[in-house]
DNA sequence: TTCCTGACTTTAC
DNA sequence: AGTAAAGCCAGGA
C-alpha cells in the first residue's frame, strides 16, 4: 500500500457522517492537489465502506457521482448519503452547499 | 523512451 | 447553461 493511498483512506474515513468531499479536496488535503485522479483510483482500491473507507461519501466537485464506476451503481451510493441525511438535487447532485465537508 | 489511459478539474467555445 | 478540449501526475505497453 503506498503512503499516498493511505493517506487518502485516512481523510475519507475523517469524512463525518451525513457530509461529503470531493476527489480535489482530498487530494489538496493530502499535499497532492495535482493527483486528484488518484484519490479516485484510491477509493476503487479501497477495501470499501466495511474497510473504514466511505468512498460513497467522496463526489465530484459538482456533487455528482462516478458514473458507472461507483462500487455498486450510482443508485446505491445516492441511498446511502440519503441514509446519513445528505440531501439530493433534482439534477441528482449532493447539495454541496451545505453537505460538502470542509476540514 | 514514447505513447496511451485514467472514480479529476478548469477553461474555452 | 451545456458541451468540448486541455492540463495535470503516474503507471503500463
Amino acid at each position: 500500500m503506498d503512503n499516498f493511498f493511505q493517506r487518502a483512506f485516512s481523510v475519507v474515513k475523517q469524512i463525518p457522517k451525513g457530509r461529503v468531499s470531493t476527489y480535489g479536496q482530498i487530494a489538496h488535503m493530502i499535499g497532492e492537489p495535482r493527483k486528484a485522479r488518484y484519490v479516485g483510483f484510491a477509493m476503487h482500491q479501497s477495501p470499501g465502506v466495511a474497510g473504514g473507507v466511505p468512498c460513497h461519501r467522496v463526489v465530484f466537485k459538482d456533487g455528482s457521482l462516478a458514473p458507472g464506476f461507483a462500487f455498486g451503481g450510482p443508485d446505491a451510493q445516492r441511498e446511502l448519503l440519503e441514509a446519513e441525511g445528505v440531501r439530493f438535487l433534482e439534477n441528482g447532485k449532493v447539495d454541496m452547499k451545505h453537505f460538502l465537508w470542509e476540514a
